[in-house]
RNA sequence: GCAUCUGUAGCUCAGGGGAUAGAGCAGCGGUUUCCGGUACCGCGUGUCGGGGGUUCGAAUCCCUCCAGAUGCGCCA
């Protein structure tokens, strides 16, 4: 389906000609004076210099002509020289029943399907999620959705970080902790066995031990080196725990992205990436991309146009050790070579933007990429607490996801049996779905480069922008369409009608922004256009709603074309919701 | 020190060349023959950080200053 900016577009571009101006004047956006018109054009203003004329004249003109096409209800000239177009209700009807009867809610898939490759989550293994990888899981989610939905082919990549020294740090503390282990036994030859010799918890209690040890012991912080050379260097008992280390832990953190309607489509890992690293430097180095400086090697990334100093990429520390950026490049390897990405989009705080410049600069420089392959970097801002600083628990401590979860669910599950006597079980559910809206929309509807705040009154909210608000909206309708159901009406044989106030063309008004705000948020990696869209439409609705009596409507043909005015405007909301990442209960 | 980003109502945020700069929250006041009132309607609030420039037109683009956040070779 044609946009209808589109469609209007195209009759200012042929009027704008037919009056004798160029056609690229004619263009036309949404008004942004509503209460005096849908839709505006401009382009007579830009025109008066060209002429010589004066712009209300050029305005009156293209008026004139754009008054006759059935487009249109009415188009004036105003001063200064805007033209202000109101859409014929006929039309606009007809788009709306075009749109009701497209599976793809006049959304048109990308003619040449990209495959984008999206790397999110920033999960280490052994350690617990915190609240510092919820943007980049909720954001990527999201942006995964949006492409998808856009028609491109998107791989969800969680690029699990599990082989610095944090797996020599978690070795060495098990060592310590149960040195007659097999896997520490070097004369051991059989097999090792299949249960792991620690759970999660203790897992996740170990690496923060270990980590705190080597900062105030040297020694120990020697023999976790040793470890990770050991574990890289592929010895039998390392690798088996290593194997353990991995499965206990991404066994749950499958479970708490599960929770968080997060889904990657590829579990790979640094480590994948590693038998790559020794043809990949040596390659660098007979190119001549790569040389020794101060003892490591690096490659020089430096540009003309430089503002800011950007220090080389480094390939190999001085100890002759990969580095992050060593392993983000080899992974590219593996990317084009098992993928052929058209496009890859790294989501991680946007501290790291000099991280990725660097690693972007020396990937094209040593041709790792192709030259159309686009690299680029989302970075996020960070989630900060009521008093503007980065989100903290009561203590001060690091907020774990878990943690965060389970005070935004009870605080729902509040909310939900305040005022109402409802199933504790069903409440509960309820809560949790609710409450994903909450902390996702929280998230989403803020401008994803800056950082915010993460108010839990705020987002748990019913009122105002809020996930909660958006989902009863939709609830609220859904609670319509089963009473009409109910009563025997049949839901697909509605067909949009006419506008019959102004409340109900503004409804429909909104619903065909549907598809151009899918466009925007897809070109812009721009998620918070989606909220900001659906916070319209649900308002529209609510107007709409409050104004018009539906299922208590006499005229059948009137009743049929609200509920499927209300049916269309479920789908878009639901459908946006969906790109968002979260979902709708049946009843809250 | 250099660089990047941010600065919009009391608070949280949209808007990123066009008309009168918008929402929500908080505050006050309304709307119940009710399909979910966790809704809807109304009222008040601004040196768009300061100053200069470009433009017919600037919150928006450029310069400069101020404030905050962040980054600047062997961490990830």
């Amino acid at each position: 389906m044609e946009p209808i900016l589109n469609l209007i577009n195209k009759e200012a571009v042929r009027a704008f000609e037919a009056a004798g101006y160029d056609g690229s004047l004619g263009k036309v956006t949404l008004s942004n004076r509503p209460d005096l018109c849908e839709y505006q054009c401009n382009g007579a203003m830009a025109a008066a210099k060209k002429y010589k004329k004066a712009p209300i004249l050029i305005a009156g003109d293209v008026a004139a002509i754009l008054e006759k096409s059935e487009v249109f209800q009415e188009v004036t000239a105003v001063n200064p020289g805007f033209i202000n177009m109101k859409l014929n209700r006929e039309f606009l009807t007809g788009y709306l029943q075009d749109m009701q009867a497209d599976e793809n809610l006049s959304v048109e898939k990308a003619k040449e399907p990209k495959t984008i490759m999206i790397d999110y989550g920033g999960a280490n293994v052994a350690k617990p999620l915190h609240v510092g990888h919820l943007r980049s899981a909720i954001i990527g989610e999201s942006v995964k959705r949006i492409a998808r939905y856009a028609g491109h082919k998107v791989i969800g990549d969680v690029h699990l970080g599990d082989w610095g020294l944090q797996m020599g740090l978690i070795i060495t503390e098990v060592k310590k902790r149960q040195p007659d282990l097999v896997y520490f036994d070097e004369n051991y030859q059989g097999e090792y066995p299949t249960e792991a010799p620690f759970t999660i918890s203790e897992l996740e209690e170990i690496y923060p031990t270990a980590s705190g040890k080597s900062k105030e012991d040297p020694a120990y912080k020697e023999e976790a080196l040793e470890a990770t050379a050991k574990l890289q260097d592929g010895v039998r008992g390392y690798r088996a725990l290593w194997q353990h280390i991995l499965n206990v832990s991404i066994t749950d953190l499958k479970k708490n992205y599960g929770n968080l309607n997060v889904e990657f489509d590829l579990w790979k890992k640094e480590s994948d990436a590693q038998p790559y690293i020794p043809d990949m430097v040596e390659y660098m180095k007979k190119e001549g991309y790569a040389y020794m400086d101060q003892g490591a090697l690096i490659v020089d990334v430096k540009e003309e146009t430089d503002t800011k100093e950007v220090p080389p990429c480094m390939i190999l520390k001085t100890d002759g050790a990969a580095l992050y950026t060593t392993t983000d490049l080899a992974t590219l390897i593996d990317r084009m070579k098992n993928y052929h990405p058209d496009e890859i989009i790294y989501l991680t705080d946007k501290r790291q933007e000099m991280h990725f410049t660097q690693v972007f600069r020396c990937a094209r420089k040593t041709k790792l990429v192709e030259e159309n392959t686009v690299l680029k970097h989302i970075g996020f801002g960070t989630m900060n607490g009521k008093d503007g600083k980065p989100f903290k628990t009561r203590t001060g401590g690091v907020m774990r996801l878990e943690w965060l979860i389970d005070d935004i669910n009870a605080e729902m599950f509040k909310k939900i049996t305040e005022n109402h006597s409802v199933d504790e079980a069903e409440a509960r559910e309820t809560a949790k779905i609710v409450g994903l809206a909450a902390i996702k929309y929280g998230d989403l509807s803020n401008q994803a480069s800056k950082d915010y705040i993460f108010d839990v009154d705020k987002f748990t909210s019913f009122e105002g922008n809020t996930g909660p608000y958006i989902l009863y909206t939709i609830v609220r309708i859904k609670s319509i369409l089963a009473k009409y159901q109910v009563a025997g009406g049949v839901l697909q044989n509605g067909r949009i009608g006419l506008a019959a106030s102004a409340s109900e063309k503004s409804l429909m008004l909104e619903l065909t922004r549907f598809a151009p705000t899918i466009y925007q948020a897809y070109e812009e990696i721009a998620p918070h256009k989606i909220c900001s869209y659906i916070y319209d439409l649900a308002n529209e609705f609510n107007r709409f709603y409050h104004e018009t009596k539906i299922l208590s409507e006499e005229n059948e043909e009137q009743r049929a074309s609200w509920i499927a005015l209300l049916d269309l405007t479920k789908r878009v909301l639901e459908t946006c919701i969906d790109l968002l990442g979260f979902e709708a209960p049946e009843r809250m």
